[in-house]
RNA sequence: UACCCCGUAGUGUAACGGUAGCACAACAGAUUUUGGUUCUGUUUGUCAUGGUUCGAAUCCAUGCGGGGUAACCA
């Protein structure tokens, strides 16, 4: 539409942009550019991965370079190929498609082989203490560890030993193979960390070949060098590592990628733990993975963000090394910015009040034309209904207006967008004097809402004819935590207890008929009230719809000032 | 009281030794058949103290503050 949407902008530059730059003129990784997402497949991604998503993706691109998905399932007990199957989607559904395409357990059969070059380099040895044990010599953050006792074990031994735990000779936990580097060091990652533990567990891919499985820490650096990757990025709480993963490559002499660290998204009255979300999911709080509350990608994705909203969002917030605590409202801004472009404009009425217009004639029905997108003349228009009976917003109507208050009240005209400029003459209440419906005269010379004397009304407010309503289920989300920063949650309080109880509500809703048969994903605006999407549990009976987030709202904020 | 990282408006982020800018939020106004959108304007900032320099948000030192790290998790 306008000229400057053909202007491409180019992406925000951050400090990693500034080490790639520098690699290229040192030729460093020969000009290559070679990024990776590397989720472990135990869970639902969510908007924090969806940070980390856009910049390996991102960074890719911008470079003329690859990125590979690598899902590190290196722990058979908690993974599964439902998560697997998940995260594919959700990158897909984010925009990017990936280069190649690995599995930490692709190279099971590389790693152990590299453990044994460990052993034999007299670098690694099989330690036999029990967990408490090697947990207690590891020492504190202030005091170096101590050797185990298993720890001189000769290279013949250790291999022998090795060789025998990969045969599948010995119980869970009997034996682990460690590294063999430095009990006192002050980085608590080198002291010793453990390479490889014996799980006869049944892995999602591999299924029981393996009885031993490879560490994170272990695994980690060899596939990033294995794949080639040249700039292995990561969250900030593996900066402590990165001398472990460097410590690998190097005692083996392999390809050596860049490991570069950044801060991970956090987001104001929402939580980002995987082990928080589960425990959602796993208590019934919440309608699954795809809850329409939950920041997973899934449920944003259910809720009605839009990929191209999450992307100008990642893009908006930077990548850098700072701990910081990203506003709601920033994710809200985006995601409207986007819709407001796209979505059609529709009306429905959210919390109904009747209205009768006593001299429009019964059983008559006018069809009015609506705008269907003020942004985009492209989107053409429809035709509405009108009649004597009408629905419209509850809070749109006030027996005692305040000055600042606009819409209906009893004397008061206001136009109905797209119908009829209307008089409202009696407010009719019920026995405990709650107003139940309303008595209006309409004007029958100001069809589609203008007036021939050029009159001004001060407001424009929706409605739907009650005779050809669409009642709806409508889910009214809100933020799922009470407190803006849950991190700050002590630690001896139930951080359950911080959840907003009215992070949903559901309403039945009276909409314009053209809702009425709209697929699961459709999205819209109702005007007014805010972005909304169809559920996957609509029925042809029962359309359900979501609110994705609501307009802005100057008299809302006016209401809570006073 | 160990090691590592980080401190720029309320929040997030630019400025690569040379005019502290942007987004969101807030506030004021204009436009508007959505109290939406759009447009205009305003308020608010370099953690502190020294040093180097003609010149420091940027380099150095010290202090202060915040985060991370002691799973057979990733």
């Amino acid at each position: 539409m306008s000229t400057d949407d053909a202007v491409p902008v180019p992406p925000p530059r951050h400090f990693i942009h500034d080490i790639v730059d520098e690699h290229n003129q040192s030729g460093r990784f020969g000009g290559r550019v070679h990024t990776r997402f590397p989720p472990e497949p135990n869970g639902y991604l969510h908007i924090g991965h969806a940070k980390s998503i856009c910049l390996n993706f991102g960074l890719a691109k911008y470079f003329d370079g690859k990125c590979n998905l690598r899902f590190d399932d290196t722990n058979p007990t908690k993974e599964d190929q439902e998560y697997v199957d998940a995260i594919m989607d959700d990158v897909r559904w984010l925009g990017f498609e990936w280069d190649g395409l690995y599995y930490a357990s692709d190279f099971f059969e590389q790693l152990y082989q590299y453990a044994e070059q460990l052993i034999q380099k007299g670098l690694a040895y099989v330690d036999s203490s029990p967990v408490e044990t090697i947990r207690a010599q590891r020492g504190s953050l202030t005091e170096a560890g101590k050797h185990s006792a298993d720890r001189d074990r000769s290279v013949e031994e250790n291999l022998a030993l090795f060789r025998r735990m990969k045969a599948g000779e010995f119980p869970d936990g009997k034996y682990v193979l460690r590294a063999k580097i430095d009990m006192a060091h002050p980085n608590m990652n080198m002291r010793d960390p453990l390479l490889y533990r014996i799980r006869h567990a049944e892995h999602h891919r591999t299924g029981d070949t393996w009885c031993l499985y490879p560490l994170y820490d272990f695994t980690h650096g060899y596939c990033d060098s294995l794949e080639g990757i040249t700039h292995s990025i990561c969250t900030l709480e593996f900066e402590n590592h990165r001398p472990l993963y460097d410590w690998f490559i190097d005692v083996l002499g392999l390809f050596h990628p860049q490991q570069i660290e950044f801060a991970r998204l956090n987001l104001t009255y929402t939580v980002m733990s995987k082990r928080k979300l589960l425990e959602l999911v796993e208590a019934g709080t919440v309608r699954g993975w795809d809850d329409p509350r939950m920041p997973t990608i899934a449920g944003i994705r259910r809720r009605g963000y839009t990929p191209e909203g999450m992307r100008a969002f990642c893009e908006t917030i930077g990548v850098t090394k700072f701990n910081g605590l990203t506003d709601l409202s920033v994710l809200e801004s985006a995601i409207r910015a986007d819709l407001n472009k796209r979505a059609p404009r529709y009306m429905g009425v959210i919390n109904p009040l009747k209205v009768v217009l006593t001299n429009f004639p019964e059983g008559h029905v006018e069809y009015t034309d609506a705008v269907n997108n003020p942004e985009d003349p492209s989107q053409g228009t429809r035709q509405l209904p009108f009649s004597r009976e009408l629905y419209i917003e509850h809070d749109d109507f006030m027996e005692n207006p305040p000055k600042q208050f606009f819409r209906l009240a009893p004397g008061r005209e206001v136009r109905l967008r797209w119908g009829f400029l209307i008089t409202c003459q009696e407010a009719v209440k019920d026995a405990a004097g709650k107003v139940i419906e309303l008595r209006c005269t309409y004007d029958p010379a100001t069809k589609g809402g203008n007036a021939p004397d050029n009159r001004k009304v001060k407001s424009t407010i929706h409605w739907v004819s009650a005779a050809h309503a669409v009642p709806a289920e409508v889910r009214l989300y809100d933020k799922l935590f009470n407190i803006e920063n849950v991190a700050d949650i002590p630690d001896d309080k139930d951080w359950k207890d911080y959840l907003n109880p009215a992070s949903e509500s559901t309403v039945t809703a009276q909409l314009e008929p053209a809702l009425a048969d709209k697929p699961a994903g459709f999205q819209c605006q109702f005007e007014r009230l805010g972005y909304f999407c169809v559920d996957k549990d609509t029925t042809k009976d029962r359309p359900v719809f979501n609110r994705t987030v609501t307009l802005k709202d100057e008299w809302a904020k006016l209401q809570k000032k006073s």
